[in-house]
DNA sequence: GTCTATAACGAGATAGAC
DNA sequence: GTCTATCTCGTTATAGAC
């Protein structure tokens, strides 16, 4: 039995450069500045990671995985459909108080400047959240926890739009409570019972 | 009474840069992207825009002037409250049909990257948007016509983030309908009277 | 108002030593 | 696995002629 052992450089590669394209875009950040924030040099960096396109992708392939994870959590935690719906829209929060936007997000508004492979990916990731969604919707129409006006994947597009565009919106206003304020809005619309304030 | 002028060399060279804000956001194109496309060179552009960050603040400024323009035809045009709001979801729907992103829904992605001035320019773009917006939602729980469940500072705040969220993510998908499918919900949830379809 | 020429710097990437 | 040294290209920006 060892001590937990310390990240490997890729992954602390990784680290860091997830924090640089959730705050300054996939063209907003270079090789130089996370070499300079590891202590290690450029092509230190083109050892674990050949080219920007490859750490790319690593970056959104590891993104994923760990955002299902925490989706497949929230189905273990239990819980009827409004509060998994508000679990959700809490990860999305957990970023934004780091002063961050999403991942993908992100990358989104930089989509046209990327290179295939991450385009699909990030199109990947945004088909695995509506995939989640409407089952939690469809669930919870079952139940009659939740409205069942328009079919669920439709409601599923308005949620993950919603999301990403309130922590577009209220990064600009470095304003978590932004945030949350309109993503309490957006969960009451989906209850059955409507609800005041 | 002589022909319509062309545009001039600086209008020119705002049409361009501002297609490739919207479609490449402002770390993803350069003057040399701007000089091509016009058959000028690079220092041409200085003459005009003495730096890019100058170039950026005049790109928005002309883009928030056009848009308050376009609300207070909306508001001239008359038609009730579900009516503007309708106008105001189809004005960034135009946007999106000539494959872009709102401006500085873009750049709002970009703000950690930019200068002051430009941060400051996005923010009021907001503000402005979101005064008109609740303006109207004002005016339309005072008519009766659009439900009154909280702040309507708060439901513009919605209105705007859910707009912003759903032209970047339709736009992965190069599916303006995505689009649309959701400002139809958005301002049905805003109606007095609940909708079915 | 537009040009040629160039400065000064940063980008992604590679060769080859240790 | 990390380094030094270097390459090539693109970036914003300026000087000065026309």
């Amino acid at each position: 039995m060892t001590t937990a052992p310390a990240a490997g450089t890729a992954e602390r590669i990784l680290d860091v450069a997830e924090r640089l394209v959730q705050t300054r875009g996939y063209n907003g950040f270079s090789y130089a500045d996370v070499a300079a924030e590891l202590g290690i040099t450029k092509p230190s960096l083109h050892y674990h990671f050949a080219s920007k396109a490859e750490l790319g992708e690593a970056l959104i392939a590891r993104y994923h995985t760990r955002f299902s994870a925490a989706l497949e959590a929230i189905d273990a935690a239990g819980g009827d459909p409004g509060i998994r719906l508000r679990r959700y829209a809490s990860l999305y929060a957990d970023v934004l108080d780091n002063q961050r936007m999403c991942l993908c997000g992100m990358l989104a508004a930089d989509l046209e400047t990327l290179p295939g492979r991450m385009q699909d990916a990030v199109v990947r990731f945004f088909d695995s959240s509506e995939t989640w969604l409407a089952a939690v919707l469809d669930e919870g129409k079952a139940s009659g926890a939740l409205r069942g006006d328009g079919p669920s994947h439709d409601q599923a597009q308005m949620v993950l739009s919603t999301l990403e565009g309130a922590m577009l919106v209220a990064r600009s206003y470095h304003d978590t409570e932004r945030f949350r304020a309109v993503a309490r809005r957006l969960v009451s619309s989906l209850l059955a019972e409507p609800h005041t304030g």
